[in-house]
DNA sequence: TAGATTGTTAATCGATTAACAATC
DNA sequence: TAGATTGTTAATCGATTAACAATC
């Protein structure tokens, strides 16, 4: 089966599949089946088949996927296969955490240009990138080709921030500003507010109703 | 209706009513409806309704829902209305990012202890907290009643330090690692690695398939 | 060949949405 | 009273899982 529309559900998996993937060919492992995937993934074997089946025919029956391959296939279906130029927008403590991060790095995903508005952060460095005002972002993003945009701001400015990125024309946004923001249909957008995650884990402790 | 099995994602909802009723509340708004509430938050009026009708008859036909009251109830079903203390497994960046963080303080929710192996960083102090190593969580955990942890240590430590939470008597967990992590079924856990949040975005750029 | 495992269809399960009587 | 909005049932939609023929 060709691409339909692939659900949000599925794309969100593709990652997971890669990072294990890329552990198993570091161990030079060649071959793994949905049945093994599933247990170390605690997802449901069919499921991944039919995750898998949606963009090819990656598998061999009686054999299961090849890792190197399947790496590769994923690794195109997710355009990792060319280099994907991130702006993130705050350079405050999180912000900053996440820039050192840069584990995606080997993921072809590069954070290459950071904004702040704050005058004691601006031409501050962050592991030789350094910080520029917010006003600066439109034409960056244009120049260097950036087309995905990390909004670390704290809340109340995120939604200026969005329409600002929106404007110089990048693709995606994550956010983890605790907002719902809004921007055209073009434009893909995730929360990754973890205080919303964090508050709702309480609601599963005991003494509260199970 | 009173609660059956209350799915996830009912409960992964009740934060972001919450935080909205927390801003309509500061503005003085005494009442709102489920038609605003969904405009506001994305989501479809009905759905939110039913949410909260699973734990309660907290709105007025014709009326809508009282922004205080409901408050009230939302921190109740969320066990909001008592401290819950947490504890931060990882003082690297995004750990430390993440402490001085504590937005949460005001829902109730507070890192009061940190754990870290690394000796250049047990003794130092984030915030009046001081930096514990990994092996007196146990001890900590159970004397300060602690119920949620947040895992920020590197990939391979964390499923060894999950099991180090459990065996605490921890009852949930937010997991930053990009890891899944094999829990026991009493605790429950949360997957807060963005960087799979980020790398799923990538699929959604132009001059990938749509 | 016999055993394993895929790709895919059909069945199931669960979550979202529409519709509306009840009622403020 | 007329208009608004809830709580809830029924309808819809979509995602997960089971089952199995195809085939390595």
């Amino acid at each position: 089966m060709k691409s339909d529309k692939i659900s949000d559900a599925v794309v969100r998996r593709l990652p997971v599949y890669l990072r294990f993937l890329n552990e198993l060919s570091h161990r030079e492992v060649l071959t793994v089946s949905s049945q093994e995937l599933g247990q170390k993934l605690d997802l449901n074997p069919a499921q991944i088949r039919k995750d898998l089946a949606y963009f090819g025919d990656f598998g061999r029956k009686g054999i299961g996927y090849d890792v190197s391959y399947l790496i590769e296939k994923i690794r195109q279906i997710l355009n990792l296969d060319q280099q994907i130029n991130v702006a993130l927008v705050g350079a405050g403590n999180l912000g900053q955490a996440l820039s050192n991060y840069n584990t995606y790095v080997k993921d072809n995903m590069r954070i290459i240009a950071i904004f702040d508005d704050s005058p004691d952060k601006v031409g501050q460095k962050v592991k030789d990138i350094t910080i520029q005002p917010i006003d600066e972002l439109e034409k960056t993003v244009r120049d260097k080709h950036i087309k995905i945009g990390i909004i670390t701001v704290p809340d109340v400015e995120a939604q200026r921030v969005a329409d600002q990125l929106v404007a110089a024309g990048i693709e995606a946004i994550l956010n983890f500003a605790p907002t719902i923001l809004k921007v055209p249909s073009g434009v893909r957008i995730h929360a990754a507010d973890f205080t919303t995650d964090l508050i709702s884990l309480a609601y599963y402790l005991q003494g509260g109703k199970e």
